[in-house]
DNA sequence: TTGTACGGCGCG
DNA sequence: AAAGCGCGCCGTACAA
């Protein structure tokens, strides 16, 4: 396959992607100093490096540790050579929070796709697991038995002072010292991964970061036309609901909770909906539920009631629209000449290790877009397009691969409708008239209306109707393999209260116990996190690694503006659609699958597959478009 | 005035 | 005593 010759120019890191590389000593420890707007990104202009301080992994037999066996450097990214030539011979770098490292590296001038990064604060939450430890470099050396309080320094800049007014003697020694630390926590966190099998894993995170920072810098690009036709749209249509709305409730904020149950409960004296046992739905804190789902539950007798239930669902999703998305994109294009959208991508939150997302200047965060607003994405380029490559029922098929599940290979290499499964026991004898005529449109929404359940069973679901409860209950004996590999974690983790993953990675649940009634507390997310966390926090990044490094080496002039969970999404010139589609597709498909090998000493059992759109906008659709006239 | 909890809703 | 999992962001309500 002629991408071979790109594979050849991969780093070495990730042509032969070896984890023990982190147990060599050529390596550069460094951390620096900047100014502090935005808490001193890189990304702003404004903000500048005020004192670098690095010292040499190799160099550390040589004599006893001490203070001065560091290299110090005040000033600019444009005084750093020094430093870029030390990385650029060294294995690989360590910092904690590299990716603010990395960041201002790059305004050095160096190619920050070429390093490989340790970075401490991955390496600590690597080790945690879903403990959802406190991640900063001072309780992570107390965690480790390494000191590390609190300085003067460091609350100066906590408190907000700017490190280039600070005192310079103690600036350095602040930063010297920091340092020093970063390896020494940094040589205690190796030990201990070596010692737990944590090594592939860290690695895994850690070569993810540099194609972050690259897909961070591009920024997501908004259709000015369409963000304006947009915003009017649901303005007006908000305005007129909102006349109805507050005759209807006497001018009741619908955001507000105790507001809307007062209305729904006390004054049009809705009976409040059950649960399918007969128990009234209620939030966790007891209160009778008014969310959308319960209010589609409600049952409306008279006209008054039926148009509040209307209109009430309507403007719920309206504000929200407005408030979340609409309203900021509008302020983006109107104060930016780009129209460009900043998101963050936190590598140390979610529990799974999956990404997490945060919106900068505009708060609109890149992971949780409403499928509806995807049409107002477009490329920056005129003639370009937006390509997005996607895992195909990924967490199905990883959950097939761990449990060995014969009946789901089958149905995947066989293509089988899981949702047509569904339907013929959630929807049984509506199903039947209709389930061998592909056109008609009573079997699309039944097989619609059965997408939600599929796949609940398999994150450990099991309530609902009876009809629902029967169909989870068939998933779970159809998928033996499953079934009987969840039955395994839950049984170890009620021995050891951790559960070890395919990965390496360990999960916590201390608390794990059976109760009176046999259920097993945690069952749910001990079911959930191995696929979740293998698919989505593994698989998916190793693909948008490696497809962030080809594209590159490919001097494609197409690029990478976000990833979701399991799919990348790229602006395409017209001219690389293909190469952007074999790329996209061997990366999430044979490169995530030997990478798993190679790393993880994991044989894929499941064949992974990969779907490939190209459209002018995220989402397009002539529907879409004649709804808001543009 | 500021900070936090809560309920709600969007995504994969 | 739990009833699919994981997040971020909104406005309200209310405490500090």
């Amino acid at each position: 396959m002629h991408l071979e010759k790109y594979l050849k120019k991969l780093p070495q890191f990730l042509s032969t992607p070896n984890p023990e590389i982190y147990l060599g000593d050529n390596y550069v420890v460094l951390d620096f100093e900047t100014t502090n707007i935005s808490k001193g990104t890189p990304a702003n202009p404004d903000n500048s490096i005020v004192l670098a301080v690095w010292s040499l992994g190799r160099e550390h037999n040589r004599y006893e540790r001490g203070g001065d066996n560091c290299y110090v450097k005040w000033g600019g990214e444009y005084e750093l050579s020094e430093l870029v030539d030390a990385i650029e011979e060294a294995d690989f770098i360590v910092a904690h929070n590299t990716k603010f490292e990395l960041g201002w590296l790059k305004r050095c001038g160096l190619d920050i796709d070429n390093v490989l990064p340790f970075c401490t604060q991955i390496g600590e939450y690597c080790i945690s697991g879903n403990r959802n430890w406190t991640l900063s470099l001072e309780a992570c050396l107390q965690r480790r038995g390494l000191g590390g309080k609190e300085t003067v320094v460091s609350k100066l800049i906590k408190a907000g002072v700017c490190p280039s007014i600070i005192p310079m003697g103690w600036l350095e020694r602040y930063c010297v010292t920091d340092t020093m630390k970063t390896e020494k926590l940094f040589l205690s966190q190796r030990k201990l991964a070596k010692k737990n099998g944590l090594l592939p894993v860290m690695f895994t995170r850690n070569i993810f970061t540099p194609p972050l920072i690259g897909i961070e810098r591009k920024g997501l690009h908004l259709d000015d036309e369409r963000v304006v036709a947009v915003n009017k749209h649901y303005r007006s249509r908000q305005q007129e609901l909102l006349v109805e709305f507050d005759q209807l409730t006497d001018g009741a904020n619908v955001k507000s909770g105790p507001q809307m149950r007062k209305v729904l409960y006390e004054d049009f004296k809705f009976e409040p909906p059950q649960d399918y046992r007969g128990e009234v739905i209620r939030t966790p804190k007891g209160e009778y539920s008014t969310s959308s789902k319960t209010m589609a539950k409600l049952k409306a007798t008279t006209k008054q009631q039926k148009d509040f239930v209307r209109i009430k669902g309507e403007l719920t999703k309206l504000t929200d629209a407005i408030t979340k998305t609409l309203e900021k994109a509008l302020q983006c294009v109107t104060n930016r000449l780009d129209s460009l959208l900043f998101v963050q991508f936190n590598q140390t939150i979610t529990d799974t290790h999956r990404l997490s997302s945060t919106g900068l200047e505009y708060k609109i965060q890149g992971q949780n877009i409403a499928r509806e607003f995807k049409p107002l994405f477009s490329p920056r380029h005129e003639g370009w397009s937006i390509g997005e490559i996607d895992e195909g029922q990924l967490e199905y098929r990883i959950a097939v691969h761990l449990g060995r599940d014969d009946t789901g290979l089958h149905d995947i290499l066989g293509g089988v409708d899981a949702h047509a499964f569904t339907a013929s026991i959630i929807f049984q004898n509506e199903w039947k008239s209709v389930k061998d005529d592909p056109t008609s449109p009573k079997r699309k929404k039944i097989r619609t209306n059965s997408k939600e359940h599929t796949f609940k069973p398999l994150y450990g679901g099991q309530s609902g109707t009876p009809r629902e409860r029967k169909y989870y209950k068939a998933f779970r004996i159809k998928h033996k393999g499953i079934t009987a590999t969840q039955e395994r974690w839950k049984a170890e983790v009620l021995r050891g209260g951790y559960l070890k993953t395919i990965t390496g990675l360990r999960f916590y649940w201390p608390d794990t116990r059976v109760t009176q009634s046999g259920y097993i507390v945690n069952s749910t997310s001990i079911c959930n996190y191995p696929v979740q966390s293998f698919a989505t926090a593994d698989i998916v990044p190793i693909a948008v690694t490696y497809q962030y490094h080809l594209m590159k080496i490919a001097q494609m002039e197409s690029f990478l503006v976000n990833t979701v969970h399991d799919s990348s999404i790229g602006e395409v010139h017209p001219e690389e659609r293909e190469l952007f589609e074999e790329i996209g597709v061997y990366c999430m498909v044979d490169k995530a699958t030997e990478y798993c090998k190679q790393v993880y000493n994991v044989e894929l059992y499941v064949p992974l597959e990969a779907e490939v759109e190209f459209k002018s906008h995220w989402s397009d659709s002539d529907e879409w478009r004649e709804k808001y006239d543009c």
